[in-house]
DNA sequence: GAGTTTGAAACT
DNA sequence: CAGTTTCAAACTC
């Protein structure tokens, strides 16, 4: 079964914890295209944003009195009703907090049949549909006219913004968009409310996007706890959410809660927009985005709230999952890469799966339950018909469990880079399984698709990032390494599926997002068997995107391949990528510190120790508990040390400085003790160096340069010579080359022996003998010799053509 | 290649 | 925060 269809994952980077865009979104065109900022510079990206918690355009109300209303929203039919969460499967919603937010979702669909229950309960408002989900949560959902409106009361953790003035409740209109909403509470557990696509209505503006394709947009709406972020597991019947990969905008509205109380609620609402518009990014702090994949038909009817299920999936294994999040040490790209989790029946069976992202605890996650009893689902059209070429990467899991990762060959692949400007980690989202997927064969004809990368802004809880993803061209293989480590292998029995980042707090890795080091396995969500993470260098990751079938690992363990640790060609030191490309890096020789320490290079710059000569190295996956361990250890120390040292310049190179200025004292920071020099920048101000000659106007500096240019010029001079050279030995192998042929074939080079050499010599010297006694000129004397040479050539040539054509009678 | 120098990282 | 120690790379011979 599908987990997550390529689509939706494709989507799922995008914008995630996008607040702003709430703000930004009028009400009267909820999908009208809001341009995303590009991914700018970490420098430009705010780093911690306190989201207010309701925008206008959602209509998120807040209230500042932190009562508890609980309202509960039950529509009777799954497949008339507008809301069609079976009440089979009740999925409370964690959002029911002490402080309790209204959600209210409103459609307002004029032709909506369907029947509203609201109820008041004192424990939290509980939505129930199709009699999959029951919400808990104390928000009510009146799905009218596909509208959502949302009503929260402000937790008392809400953000301050929130607290200080109840905004009023925000009205998230909809139209002729399907919404979805997601809802992470305390328990951790999201909900995931669909609006199926009701096609076009009168006075409803559809966007350019809606119009060529008639796949349905969405809103997706989380709202949930950071710390308290779960994956929606289980009981609740399987459903599988596959995101409509066209066009989400995801708005996040988020409320930085800590981790330990109770009610933080977080609002993620992804919200369909124009493909190839970006949405303006705002990030809440507590980042947790959180996305339902979910796709529906567009043949379902309106103003249904579903579960929906990608038909034609099955997930076929994988019970465990591992997944790999490998850190990029390049300037932040994080990518997530979902691990499909095995389901049976999984076309039966609907799958909710909850995509959490919770940047504030640098993890995305991507959860799928499945549960035994079979829930009916709205099965969305589109998703099948998004399903595509599909690339399986089996994730080995623990207790045999297998993990397998389908990602998508097509040009929406399902791994997608995140990129995290100022940091150095590399996430990739993991594509869910689905049941072609494991032959790697379409279910169907993909219909959408995203093929360009979109930037999306993952804010964190003091972070906020905008996140590039790398065009499905760009990515790169991976080899995979053996994962032994237990560290790897976060395991779990159970058939679910989670992946980008976990929703429960991971105390490994506390440090904000963008500092996360490259390589880290992270580990299994409290409480949660079922899901892994795992940080690898970044190098992984890119190989793993160009992989076009990638096998991570099977059942038990992974293969160890050799090749597995390549080196990731990272911006280092503020150079470029191109420029750390073209130039591996050294290996370490770390001897005492295991290679876990910052004096290791590969382990500062988040990398695997590979094609070292490092002794007693746990810099690599096998010790990925003692790496990741010491990765905190470092960012405790220092929540910036894998950063680069050296910042990007504002303006080109010559703005690069380091960032905290070298201390150099004996070198005169013309040696590449100093980082400064080695990183070919000028010490500034900030440098507390004694004796610096490297600055602007430094003689000893500027003889240094020229030196070191010449040196290259030499350099390069040698290596053209000694390419030349070679291309004229091959050349002349070539040509001497004995080659027997009938007819029109090179003579035989063996024609030249020593003994023709001296009498082509002897004869030169005879001719040139002759012309001095005749006393002729010096030129005469050299045309005389050439012109001997040129008989000389011309007999050995003529003896050579001739034995030729008698072996070649011969051989006849 | 061995030994020395150097400065960042780690430690106290 | 400052001083000291540890460490591995850079450098010298």
């Amino acid at each position: 079964m599908d987990v997550v269809s390529p689509e939706l994952n494709s989507l799922l980077p995008d914008e995630i914890m996008d607040t702003e865009a709430i703000e930004d979104v009028p009400q009267s065109q909820p999908e009208s295209t809001t341009s995303q900022s590009e991914p700018s510079d970490d420098t430009s990206i705010p780093m911690e944003t306190d989201t207010p918690m309701a925008s206008e355009n959602l209509g998120l109300c807040s209230d500042a009195t932190s009562t508890e209303h609980t309202r509960a929203l039950t529509t009777s039919t799954a497949t008339d009703s507008p809301l069609s969460i079976s009440p089979g499967s009740q999925l409370p919603i964690s959002i029911s907090s002490t402080s309790s937010p209204i959600l209210t979702l409103k459609p307002t669909l004029a032709t909506s049949t369907a029947t509203t229950k609201t109820t008041d309960s004192v424990t939290g408002t509980s939505v129930t549909t199709s009699g999959l989900q029951k919400l808990t949560a104390p928000f009510t959902i009146s799905a009218a006219n596909h509208q959502i409106i949302l009503n929260k009361v402000a937790s008392s953790q809400a953000t301050e913004a929130a607290k200080s003035a109840g905004t009023p409740p925000q009205v998230i209109k909809q139209e002729g968009q399907k919404l979805l909403v997601t809802a992470i509470g305390k328990s951790g557990q999201p909900i995931v409310l669909q609006l199926p696509h009701t096609g076009n209505k009168p006075g409803i503006s559809q966007t350019a996007a809606d119009t060529k394709s008639p796949a349905p947009q969405f809103k997706v709406v989380t709202i949930g706890g950071r710390s308290d972020l779960k994956p929606v597991v289980g009981s609740v019947g399987n459903q599988v959410t596959t995101l409509q990969a066209q066009q989400l905008k995801t708005v996040q509205i988020a409320k930085k809660t800590p981790a330990s109380s109770a009610a933080p609620i977080k609002f993620i609402i992804t919200k369909t927009v124009n493909s190839k518009t970006l949405s303006p990014q705002t990030s809440v702090p507590p980042v947790i985005a959180g996305r339902v994949l979910t796709q529906s038909s567009p043949v379902i009817p309106p103003r249904t709230i579903n579960l929906s299920e990608p038909h034609n999936t099955s997930i076929q294994s994988l019970p465990g999952k591992k997944i790999a999040i490998s850190p990029l040490k390049t300037p932040s790209k994080v990518t997530v890469v979902s691990v499909a989790s095995p389901t049976s029946n999984a076309s039966q069976k609907s799958v909710a799966l909850p995509v959490n992202v919770a940047l504030g605890q640098q993890i995305l996650t991507v959860q799928q339950s499945t549960s035994a009893s079979p829930v009916k689902v709205a099965t969305s059209q589109s998703a099948a018909q998004n399903i595509k070429p599909v690339q399986s990467v089996a994730v080995g899991g623990v207790g045999g469990s297998q993990f397998k990762t389908i990602i998508p060959l097509a040009t929406q692949p399902n791994v997608q880079q995140i990129q995290v400007p100022g940091s150095r980690f590399h996430y990739v989202r993991l594509v869910t399984a689905t049941t072609a997927s494991s032959t790697g064969q379409p279910s169907g004809p993909s219909t959408s698709s995203i093929q360009t990368a979109k930037p999306m802004v993952v804010s964190t809880g003091a972070v906020r990032m905008s996140v590039p993803i790398v065009p499905p061209q760009t990515m790169k293989q991976v080899a995979p390494k053996p994962l032994t480590s237990a560290a790897q292998v976060v395991t779990t029995t159970q058939t679910q599926q989670r992946l980008i980042m976990p929703a429960t707090p991971l105390p490994q890795i506390q440090p904000n997002f963008t500092n996360l080091p490259p390589g880290t396995v992270l580990a299994p969500a409290p409480g949660g068997g079922n899901v892994g993470y795992a940080v690898v260098p970044a190098q992984y990751v890119t190989q793993l995107q160009q992989s076009p079938f990638v096998t991570l690992a099977s059942s038990s363990s992974f293969p160890a391949s050799a090749g597995i640790q390549t080196q990731a060609r990272l911006p280092l030191n503020g150079l470029s990528a191109a420029e750390t490309t073209s130039r591996p890096r050294k290996p370490c020789n770390c001897t005492k510190s295991q290679c876990l320490k910052l004096y290791c290079d590969c382990f500062a710059n988040g990398e695997f120790c590979n094609n070292c000569n490092c002794n007693n190295c746990f810099n690599n996956l096998e010790h990925e508990t003692e790496r990741l361990k010491a990765i905190k250890t470092c960012l405790d120390r220092n929540p910036e040390a894998f950063k680069p040292k050296i910042g990007k310049g504002k303006e080109g190179e010559a703005d690069r400085r380091h960032s905290k200025g070298c201390n150099c004292k004996r070198s005169g920071c013309l040696k590449n003790y100093c980082e400064c020099y080695e990183a070919k920048i000028m010490c500034s101000s900030i440098c507390k160096c004694i004796g610096c000659k490297n600055f602007e106007e430094s003689p000893e500096r500027k003889t240094l340069m020229h030196l070191a240019d010449a040196a290259e010029v030499r350099v390069q001079q040698q290596t053209a010579a000694k390419t030349k050279l070679s291309s004229q030995i091959s050349d002349l192998l070539m040509r001497t080359t004995p080659v027997v042929s009938s007819g029109g074939g090179r003579l035989p080079y063996t024609f030249v022996t020593k003994e023709v050499l001296e009498a082509t010599c002897e004869c030169l010297l005879e001719q040139a003998k002759k012309a001095e006694q005749t006393h002729q000129p010096r030129a005469e004397a050299e045309r005389m010799i050439l012109e001997e040479f040129g008989h000389c050539l011309m007999r050995i040539i003529s003896s050579a053509g001739k034995a030729k054509a008698d072996c070649a009678s011969i051989n006849c």
